[in-house]
RNA sequence: GCCGCCUUAGCUCAGUCGGCAGAGCGGUUCACUCGUAAUGAACAGGUCGUCGGUUCGAUUCCGACAGGCGGCUCCA
C-alpha cells in the first residue's frame, strides 16, 4: 500500500519541499527523516539531510491527511459554536475524530453545518505553519482551552496517555503550535499539536463526517463526556467512495440482519437482553458446527465432559471470580440458606472433575472439553448481537499438564486451533501474545516460563503477532488469535492461557513419577470463543451464504409446474437419504419467484425440473452464483451435490467450466 | 453503566400540528400450470413497546421503565 519514493537530500537552509520538488516528486504531502520522524514539507534542516518523501496515498500519509482534517474540523466547530471547548483530535483507523465539550450534543443538522463549513475552509486553502512554543507561552495562547491547559500538563506523558492520543497534541519534547493561516496572512485558528500537517487544507482530496457520540475525557469514565465527532478522509474521491462501500457492504452482511432475513435465529425481548434463541435454520448450522468440532477434539485426544449452569457460591468464591468480577454476574439465587450463582465460566467446574480423584502423571496430559453454556451480565450498553451475548456457549477445553509437557501440548494445541478454523473457511491469523501485568499472581520465573512456551508455540506454528506486554490477566499469560474476514475486517476469536492461579486456589496435584505429589499447569483454551459469537462472525464472513456442508438447506427443488413436483419428490427421497438438507418447493407461486426466493435464501444448489428433464430423467442446476447446468442425468446429479456436500470446501457453487 | 437517537401489522416504513391508523413485502384463500430473480385478485392482521401523568379526549405532549441502534467505558 505504501509507495515507497527514493530518499532525497535537503541542503541546510532550504525545505523539505524545495527537495522534494527538485526530485520531481509531485504526490509527496510531508517527508519521513533520517531517524524516521515525519515532518511538514516546510521543515528546513541545520545541516544537509536525507528525506523519504511520504505519498499521500500511503498509510503515513492518510494518517497526516486525517490527523489535518480533524484540525479543519475543529475549526469548523469552533467557528460554528464559538463556545466549544477542544479535547483532542487523532487520526484513527480509516478516519479521525475530535472531541468538544459544548453544552448540547451534536444533532444530525449540525454535522451537515459542520462539514459544509469544513468545505469552505479547505476550499480556502489556508497554510498549516508549526510554530515552536514555550509551555509557558502555550498556556498563554489557549488560556481559554482548559483540556489543552490539562495536555500540557502531561507533556512526556506515559504509554497510557499516548495510547488515549494525547501525545499526538504534545508529544515529548518542546511543544508546537499550528496556525492556520488564510491567504491573507491572518491566523484563523491554532491547536497545540505535534504534526505534522499537509501544507496546505486544500490538499484535503475528500472526506465526510460519519457521526458523533459521547465519550469519556481521557478516555476514564469517572471524567466528563465529551462529544466526538468521527470523519474519514481519503486521498482521493474514488478511495473515499471505495470506503463507503465497504461500509454498506458490511452492513449488509451484518449478523443482525442476516439473522433475521435467514431466520437463524432471534433476541426476544420477553427473554432478555441479550439471550438468543436459534430458529431451526441457524440450529441445523449450528449442530454442524459442533460435530465437525467434536470429531476434530475426539480424534485429538479430547474427552468430553458435562456440568451444570449453576453453582453455589463458594465455587466461585474458591476459584475467584466472585472477589473479581461479581459485576459481571448474574446475581445470585437463593435457595436452602445457599447462594447459588449462573456460571460465567466452565473453569472451575472441570477442576472439580478432575478433583474427582486422585490423578497420576500418566493421565496427563488431561484434556476436558465442553460446549459449555455460562452467563454474564453484561453492561446493558455493550450488548451486541451475537458478538457480545449475556448468555452463551463456549467452546471451552482445559488441559492438565506437568511442566515438562507445556511446550509440546501449547505447540500442538496452536497448530490443531489454527488448522480448524482453517476448516471453517477462515485464513488469514495474527496473534497477540499478553504478558505479565503489574499485578499477577505466581512468580516470575513461572511468568517467564510459559511466556516463551507461549511464544515459541506462535514460532513453531509460524503465526505472525505482536506482543501486548503487561496486558495479560492476573493469572495467566494469554495468546489470542485474530482471524480477517473476506472484508479484512479482524476479529479476535481463539484464546490459549496458561493458569497459575485455579490450581493453587483449588490445590489440585497429580502423584508424579518419583511418588511426590505435583502441581500441574492448566491450560484454557476456547476456539470458536464462543460458538454464537463464531456464528455470528461466520455469518458475517460468508455474508450468509454459507458453504455447502454448512448451509442449512443445501438443495432446494423447483418444479416448473405441479405435474414436476413427483419427479422432484422422487430426486430429493434419494438425495435425503444420502444425509442431504434438501426441500422440494410445491407452493403456488411461479417458478421465476421460486428462484428468487431461494437465491435470497442463499441456498446452494437450486434443482430445476420441467417437461424435458422428467422426460430425460435428468434435473436443471442453477447455482447460488447464477449459473447453470441444465440436462444433468439424476444420478450424476447426486453425485455432484453428495460430493460437494461431503468435501468441506468453502467455495460457493458453481457450474463446472464446459470443456 | 454513561451520552445521544429510536420503538406504529411478522418485516421495512408512511402518518396523525391531540379527535379511536396506512402502504409495500410477508401470510391465508381463490384463479392461473408457467423453463431460470417478484402472475393476478380477495381476505386476514395493529388497545401505535409497557406503566404512570397532563387533557373532555393521548398512538401523538411529559415522566419512568423495557427493548433496540451508534459511540464511550468494560469484555474474567
Amino acid at each position: 500500500m505504501t509507495r515507497e519514493a527514493p530518499p532525497v537530500v535537503v541542503p541546510a537552509g532550504t525545505t523539505a519541499a524545495d527537495a522534494v520538488a527538485a526530485a520531481g516528486i509531485t504526490d509527496a504531502v510531508v517527508a519521513r527523516d533520517a531517524e524516521g520522524n515525519l515532518r511538514d514539507l516546510a521543515w528546513a534542516p541545520d545541516a544537509d539531510s536525507e528525506v523519504t518523501p511520504v505519498a499521500l496515498a500511503s498509510e503515513d500519509g492518510r494518517a497526516v491527511l486525517r490527523h489535518s482534517t480533524a484540525h479543519v474540523l475543529a475549526q469548523a466547530v469552533q467557528e460554528l459554536f464559538p463556545h466549544a471547548k477542544l479535547g483532542i483530535g487523532p487520526p484513527v483507523e480509516n478516519g479521525f475524530y475530535y472531541d468538544f465539550d459544548v453544552t448540547e450534543p451534536f444533532k444530525p443538522d449540525d454535522l451537515k453545518r459542520i462539514e459544509k463549513r469544513m468545505r469552505d475552509i479547505v476550499k480556502a486553502r489556508q497554510m498549516f505553519v508549526r510554530r515552536p512554543v514555550t509551555d509557558d507561552e502555550a498556556r498563554t495562547e489557549l488560556a481559554a482551552e482548559p483540556y489543552k491547559l490539562e495536555l500540557i500538563g502531561l507533556k512526556g506523558g506515559s504509554a497510557e496517555d499516548a495510547a488515549e492520543g494525547a501525545s499526538v497534541e504534545v508529544g515529548a519534547g518542546q511543544l508546537t503550535i499550528y496556525d492556520n493561516v488564510d491567504r491573507n496572512g491572518a491566523t484563523a485558528w491554532k491547536d497545540l499539536c505535534r504534526g505534522p500537517h499537509l501544507p496546505t487544507t486544500r490538499d484535503i482530496p475528500a472526506f465526510a463526517l460519519m457521526r458523533s457520540a459521547a465519550a469519556y475525557w481521557r478516555g476514564d469514565e469517572k471524567n466528563r463526556q465529551l462529544q466526538r465527532i468521527y470523519g474519514t478522509a481519503w486521498e482521493s474521491r474514488e478511495a473515499l467512495a471505495e470506503h463507503l462501500a465497504v461500509l454498506a457492504e458490511a452492513e449488509r452482511r451484518d449478523h443482525r440482519r442476516l439473522g433475521a432475513e435467514l431466520d437463524l435465529f432471534s433476541f426476544p425481548p420477553d427473554i432478555g437482553s441479550g439471550l438468543a434463541v436459534w430458529h431451526p435454520k441457524g440450529g441445523v448450522i449450528r449442530r454442524v458446527m459442533e460435530e465437525y468440532s467434536r470429531t476434530r477434539h475426539e480424534e485429538s485426544g479430547y474427552e468430553f465432559v458435562y456440568t451444570p449452569h449453576v453453582s453455589k457460591a463458594g465455587l466461585f468464591e474458591t476459584s475467584g471470580h466472585l472477589q473479581w468480577y461479581a459485576d459481571g454476574m448474574y446475581p445470585p439465587l437463593s435457595m436452602d440458606g445457599a447462594d447459588y450463582y449462573l456460571k460465567p465460566m466452565n473453569c472451575p467446574m472441570h477442576t472439580m472433575i478432575y478433583k474427582a480423584r486422585g490423578r497420576s502423571y500418566r493421565e496427563l496430559p488431561l484434556r476436558l472439553f465442553e460446549f459449555g453454556a455460562v452467563y454474564r451480565f453484561e453492561k446493558s450498553g455493550v450488548v451486541h448481537g451475537l458478538t457480545r451475548a449475556r448468555g452463551f456457549t463456549q467452546d471451552d477445553a482445559h488441559i492438565f499438564c506437568t511442566t515438562e509437557q507445556l511446550q509440546d501440548e501449547l505447540a500442538s494445541l496452536l497448530q490443531f486451533v489454527i488448522g480448524l478454523l482453517r476448516d471453517y473457511g477462515l485464513t488469514e491469523f495474527t496473534a497477540d501474545l499478553s504478558t505479565r501485568p503489574e499485578k499477577f499472581v505466581g512468580t516470575i520465573e513461572e511468568w517467564d516460563a510459559a511466556e516463551s512456551a507461549l511464544e515459541q508455540s506462535l514460532k513453531t506454528a509460524g503465526v505472525d503477532y505482536e506482543v501486548a506486554r503487561g496486558e495479560g490477566a492476573f493469572y495467566a499469560p494469554k495468546l489470542d488469535i485474530h482471524v480477517k474476514d473476506a472484508i479484512g475486517r479482524k476479529w479476535q476469536l481463539s484464546t490459549i492461557q496458561v493458569d497459575f492461579q485455579l490450581p493453587t486456589r483449588f490445590d489440585i496435584t497429580f502423584q508424579a513419577a518419583d511418588g511426590t505429589r505435583k502441581r500441574p499447569y492448566m491450560i484454557h483454551r476456547a476456539l470458536f470463543g464462543s460458538e454464537e459469537r463464531f456464528f455470528g462472525i461466520l455469518t458475517e464472513h460468508y455474508a450468509g451464504a454459507f458453504p455447502v456442508w454448512l448451509a442449512p438447506v443445501q438443495v432446494v427443488g423447483i418444479p416448473v409446474a405441479d405435474q414436476h413436483v413427483a419427479h422432484l419428490t422422487s430426486v430429493a427421497q434419494t438425495l435425503r437419504a444420502a444425509g442431504i438438507r434438501v426441500e422440494v418447493d410445491d407452493s403456488s407461486d411461479r417458478m421465476q419467484k421460486k428462484i428468487r426466493t431461494h437465491t435470497k435464501q442463499k441456498v446452494p444448489y437450486l434443482l430445476i425440473a420441467g417437461d424435458d428433464d422428467v422426460t430425460a430423467g435428468a434435473v436443471s442446476f442453477r447455482f447460488r452464483d447464477g449459473s447453470q447446468r441444465n440436462g444433468v442425468p439424476v444420478r450424476e446429479a447426486v453425485d455432484t451435490i453428495v460430493v460437494a456436500a461431503a468435501s468441506r470446501s468453502n467455495e460457493s457453487p458453481t457450474a463446472p467450466v464446459e470443456v
